[in-house]
DNA sequence: AATAGGTCCAACCGCGGCGAG
DNA sequence: GCTCGCCGCGGTTGGACCTAT
């Protein structure tokens, strides 16, 4: 398999950005001429630049069709759901549609697959993941630390008040209902209690934390429809659970150690969470928890802190206010 | 007003596929 | 079957621009 020879030790040839002057010579060319083999157009138009810069100067921004300017949303959705059903690009030869960016860019007239990776990198991507989704794979984000910093540190609580919008809380909802869902996964060595019985000591420290109470802050484990109605209407359809759940657990099945509860048994363990992630998600989470090789119990204290930050400042007391009034 | 840090995007780079000889 | 040369891909970089302090 042959392989080019670099050019980038050719210093005879121009690099960086192009001028005016030279963009006008490859536009007059290629409008004289048609494009014809790259690898020989530089030294026809002449133009001191290599067969590459040329092509990817005309495809990304000379070429009469290129369309200028911000994205549309429907190009934005076109993006998203295309990078959905094509995901990682994976070179095969038994399939046509080989190169992601490229099929994305077939589908958008006007659009350079290097100006769709572009606006992905910069915008779609953050935006993914401030909904909780992770890019790669459009399912719930399945790495514990990257769900962490995710969690908001500090929002202004004049602009919440004025301006809550209900994606931030459902974003919100969506981070912290990923976090309960690796940590409902994850069993506790010490205590022999499971993962479930972990979700809960955080819950309840968290509720010690900010005084509120810690069976409405496990609702909030529970996946809801992405608009605020049914965030309106998640204690009605919840809540009951959640108490008849709690109140089958014996006092003397749960230990205070520390101000923070933990079941010593499985058989009282709290209902499954419903899942918001496919099998495959959660267990490339499980394995991204088994990679970071920290004790279960650092784990758990770090949970307990960032949870502890999160609901411990008044921003986030109205969220919770706000979610549940 | 100055400047440090962050963001955006055009352009570059290295690599793999593929056709021709 | 192997080598060579070209094409085009995804990932990365560097500098211009923007924003916050």
């Amino acid at each position: 398999m042959g392989r080019s020879p670099s050019r980038s030790s050719d210093i005879s040839l121009k690099k960086g950005p192009w001028t005016l002057e030279e963009d006008k010579k490859l536009i007059d060319y290629i409008q004289k001429h048609g494009k014809g083999s790259w690898q020989k157009l530089p030294n026809k138009a002449g133009l001191n630049r290599c067969g590459k810069s040329c092509r990817l100067r005309w495809t990304n921004y000379l070429r009469p069709d290129i369309k200028r300017g911000n994205f549309s949303s429907d190009e934005e959705q076109i993006i998203i759901d295309l990078h959905s059903l094509h995901g990682n690009s994976v070179i095969n030869k038994d399939t046509t549609c080989a190169y992601r960016w490229s099929t994305i860019a077939s589908h958008l007239p006007g659009r350079s697959d290097n100006e769709i990776k572009n606006f992905w990198n910069t915008n779609l991507r953050k935006k993914l993941l401030r909904s909780g989704i992770e890019p790669k794979t459009h399912q719930p984000i399945s790495d514990l630390n990257l769900l962490f910093n995710l969690l908001p540190t500090s929002i202004n609580p004049w602009e919440n008040a004025l301006e809550f919008h209900a994606d931030q809380v459902n974003q919100k909802i969506q981070v912290l209902q990923n976090i309960l869902k690796v940590l409902s996964t994850r069993p506790l060595p010490n205590t022999g209690a499971n993962c479930l019985g972990e979700s809960y000591n955080l819950i309840q420290a968290g509720g010690c934390i900010n005084g509120i109470d810690p069976l409405q802050l496990q609702e909030l484990s529970y996946p809801l429809s992405p608009n605020l109605g049914s965030i309106e209407s998640a204690p009605e359809r919840f809540g009951a659970i959640y108490m008849n759940s709690m109140e089958t657990i014996p006092e003397n099945l749960v230990n205070q150690t520390n101000g923070i509860r933990s079941t010593s048994n499985e058989e009282y363990s709290l209902p499954v969470l419903v899942p918001a992630a496919t099998e495959t998600c959660t267990a490339n989470l499980m394995n991204s928890i088994s990679s970071m090789h920290i004790p279960n119990q650092t784990i758990a204290s770090n949970c307990i802190e960032t949870w502890g930050n999160l609901i411990d400042d008044d921003a986030s007391s109205y969220l919770w206010k706000e979610i549940y009034l």
